[in-house]
DNA sequence: CAAGTATAGTTCTAATTAGGACTATGTCAA
DNA sequence: TTGACATAGTCCTAATTAGAACTATACTTG
């Protein structure tokens, strides 16, 4: 009680961490986006296709959970990924409400082509943090996520 | 050349702390956004509201910058925002290209009620965090940001 | 002053987003 | 086995998003 009134007083003010969290992930995901100009690729498809890759494909339920990204939302990425050719709905014969959703002969070779491209295009600006930092920062960063969880 | 190839080396793998940083930025935006379920604003309403709390009206480009909402988008929100009354669009005499965006009576009156609200619910959960991890945070998340801008 | 350029907002399009309703399929228990 | 409930994906709606084209207004330079 005590310890936890003391918390409190010292933190009167947690916006700026508040307004850094957004920044710095902004920041990111405008630098990520920006990776995706030139490649037809929207970020949901890139985020899919990545999540895909090295993978005997996924269930949408699966997909969903990696990539956070909404059952109702990804149908239509989906359909698009599927109108491009890079993937196709496989249905399973076990559990006929699931669709398992496979990379193309085409999804593979796009995502053997742009997944190092776009993972050193990254590396670039993580490796001017150096390791210290970085490792400060990712246990902050589960903090944060596990205080908002 | 060297010291940067070291720094390199040290770092093959910045994709815990990518994951970290777009999980806690999810986490707290899902809890941020959660805090809007009652009243009838969406997320970027809410963030339009409290920007032009306190002030006397901002323009579009001025809103745009403090919020991030990019010129095409901030249109939209602004209409639906006027057509709620929460906010009214007035005509600078000075440069007519530039349009002022001020809270009406009824904004105000639920920036006041809402903002006090909001920023409980958040610093109820940054508050499990102790202020040294907060500073620690704010510093890394800053190196974050500076390094994507 | 007139032409060229820049800026502020609006409009338009395609895609994403959350959330809820809906359909088909599976599971579990009486 | 049948009925109740759960799960997977699709469909629908309103809002947001980025980006580009467009209009109106301002600036600036010859």
């Amino acid at each position: 009680m005590t310890s936890k009134q003391a918390k409190n007083d010292s933190n009167q003010d947690f916006m700026p961490l508040m307004r850094a969290l957004v920044r710095a992930y902004q920041a990111f995901a405008a630098y990520d986006a920006n990776g995706y100009r030139d490649i037809d690729l929207t970020v949901s498809q890139a985020d899919v296709l990545f999540t895909l890759g090295n993978t005997d494909g996924l269930t949408f339920k699966e997909i969903g959970n990696l990539t956070l990204i909404t059952k109702g939302t990804l149908t239509g990425v989906i359909d698009r990924m599927e109108d491009k050719g890079l993937v196709k709905r496989v249905s399973l014969s076990d559990d006929r409400r699931c669709t398992r959703v496979v990379l193309t002969a085409k999804g593979v070779k796009m995502f053997e082509r742009v997944f190092p491209q776009h993972i050193a295009y990254i590396k670039e600006r993580f490796d001017r943090m150096d390791a210290g930092s970085q490792q400060a920062a990712l246990v902050h960063l589960r903090k944060i996520q596990e205080i908002f969880s």
